[in-house]
DNA sequence: TATTAAACGATAATTGTTATCGAAAAGTCA
DNA sequence: TGACTTTTCGATAACAATTATCGTTTAATA
């Protein structure tokens, strides 16, 4: 069962906006309620066309600029912090990976330096696992060291 | 101490790319040692500047053919499967991933629902960990019931 | 070595994303 | 509420990462 997120009504909304600073429009409305509701980590096209039908005439540019906006105001986030550009593995052994989420360095953990992931029940519906691997998200050395010139 | 990934000989290469269905060419094998050399991840960026000192005439647009064939022949893996576009995150708890390689289809995992990750030892050097998350890499029911038209 | 198939380099095309700008809507305060 | 200021919107241009095209060069095969 997944924690069910409570559609927030629209007084809810107007706080978690003035306090993202962001102030209260239509689009932005819309757009923040289609992100909860959709659980499937969609992309701004998903989004887009989603969003489409209770405002036909949103533009593309739009979705992009809120969603940067929500992310920036730490209401959503990105699922993976490599979404730019391609990154090659050639480390084919079985191993996890610290990442900085500042310089978006990638650096290797053996698998042996952790106990094996374990799990608690079943996965869900018959998927496939052929590996998994832990993702550690941070601040390198030299990065936590730099000020926050945010 | 990482694996040490031995440099393989012209007559181990030889083989490699034979196995794989490449013919031998020396812009693929100063490429494929370039990127077996560097642990970082690189982007295709990185591996063009990193082979430029070696093979000047080289173009980007074979750096990015050869990562590909490599990738197809299973050489070299990409660090992410979501590099090709933003995916949002809406679910703010910690929590843990299913991702089909095939689909791109991304379904969480609650926390609840592995023991808790456990290292062995210190992590190196300086890293700020702000949270982790296990990702389970597969396919899902629909896409492993479908054949594998590749 | 001649023939054929594959890969290369240059460059155009595509795709995902950000920047620009005038018009429209929201915030502010008397 | 109305005048004024600030922010956002939609349209569209600009960018950046990646892929496709194509004539030339190089490798595989025998
Ligand atoms: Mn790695
Ligand atoms: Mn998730
Ligand atoms: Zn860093
Ligand atoms: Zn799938």
């Amino acid at each position: 069962m997944q924690p069910t997120t409570v559609m927030p009504p629209m007084d809810e909304l107007r706080k978690v906006f003035r306090e993202a600073g962001l102030s209260l429009t239509h689009q932005r409305v819309v757009l923040y309620r289609a992100v909860l509701e959709m659980r499937s980590h969609p992309s701004p096209e998903a989004i887009y066309e989603r969003v489409r039908d209770e405002i036909p005439s949103i533009s593309l540019g739009t979705v992009y600029k809120n969603i940067r906006a929500f992310m920036d105001a730490g209401l959503v986030r990105e699922v993976s912090p490599h979404h730019g550009t391609l990154r090659l593995e050639s480390n084919l052994e079985e191993h996890h990976h610290l990442v900085c989420t500042r310089c978006k360095a990638i650096v290797d953990l053996e698998e042996s330096d952790l106990e094996p992931v374990r799990l608690r029940r079943e996965l869900p519906g018959g998927f496939r696992v052929d590996r998994y691997s832990v993702e550690f998200r941070g601040l390198c050395a030299a990065c936590s060291a730099k000020p926050d010139l945010s």
